[in-house]
DNA sequence: ACCTGAACACCGTTCAAGT
DNA sequence: ACCTGAACACCGTTCAAGT
């Protein structure tokens, strides 16, 4: 079922319609309804099941806090991004167990890495704020050359209005994994300075 | 124009329909079509409307940086939970004038502050990503009690599978205020440490 | 118990036609 | 130049009816 309505999604968020889906799974027309309650649960069946976590590849030695965080949120990142859909989906959706294992991996290293207890709830959320943020707008703004031409254009005829991110070419930066690793030490290094 | 559409929008995303806003606008029923290519620029247009910033409030002494930051910052968080639409909007739409008023204000005290030239690109967007992800989360987490209730039901049969956030309360913390500027201040600390 | 098709109440958008 | 209404090609969901 999940199977199913993951390749379905691998074409779009608007792309599936109930009718289309009834339509890949070889089903008649609205016989989904008898299985699922609407269209909402269905979208959530398909969110959780693409963010099943294997965990850090384990070598010989202990791997430390800080590369068992960020491998697990790129890794959280990559996903969403391997399915465009889902990051758009993820911040409005019912919590899945694949999603509730990853707080929870993200609760325990971090807790053992020192955060304090009155600390780790907000360490948490702004690690989750954080990635999501990043995805959404990762998955949203990389869309066609038209529009990184059109952004060029902004910039240049934008030169005196906005000095400072003309200047920076923030809206032509596109190493968006560099980014997303800068950023990320930059939160790591608040939640846990020091270590 | 953007007022009306603004009026609207406040009674929900999905609620706007083209007929919808014609009607309010006392307008027949598909004039809008003339002023407007489609109902994405309408959306476009009310956004940017909405993220008008008025600057922080003038004080005799000069405000810090993170004073600056801080304030607004908290301030478009404020407009986009006063707007709930236009949190999920944000990411994937075009960035009108005010938006990118806010990013070169951003920019340029983040530049101010002293943060390298090489980090600034990544300080203003992870600032972005974090504030959008949290505002986006926050406008869709807070729905009933009902949606409480089921997570407090939840997390305690939960318990043994994720003894971390359970033990954190994490699906029942509400200070959202609260781990909103705890979580910004992880942050301003990696990006620009010890200032 | 499970599936089906027609039908309902909507959408965004187009387009010939009006003033 | 600006507005209009009917029409097109869709949606999610319901429901009586089938096996």
């Amino acid at each position: 079922m999940a199977a199913a309505v993951e390749l379905l999604d691998a074409q779009g968020l608007d792309g599936l319609t109930m009718r289309r889906l009834a339509d890949r799974l070889g089903a008649g027309a609205m016989s989904l309804y008898w299985h699922v309650g609407s269209k909402g649960e269905v979208l959530d069946l398909a969110l959780d099941a693409v963010l099943a976590y294997r965990g850090a590849p384990q070598t010989g030695r202990a791997r430390d806090w800080r590369a068992e965080v960020v491998h697990m949120l790129e890794d959280w990142r990559a996903c969403m991004l391997r399915h465009p859909w889902s990051a758009s989906l993820l911040p409005r959706r019912a919590l899945g167990p694949n999603i509730l294992a990853r707080l929870e991996l993200l609760g325990e290293t971090l807790s053992r890495a020192g955060v304090a207890e009155a600390d780790l709830n907000a360490g948490i959320w702004s690690l989750w704020n954080y990635v999501m943020g990043a995805t959404i707008t990762r998955g949203s703004f990389d869309l066609s050359d038209e529009d990184r031409a059109a952004a060029q254009r902004r910039l240049t005829e934008l030169g005196q209005h906005y000095p400072t991110i003309a200047g920076t070419r923030l809206l032509l930066d596109d190493d968006w994994d560099g980014a997303f690793r800068k950023g990320l030490d930059f939160l790591l290094d608040g939640i846990a300075p020091g270590r």
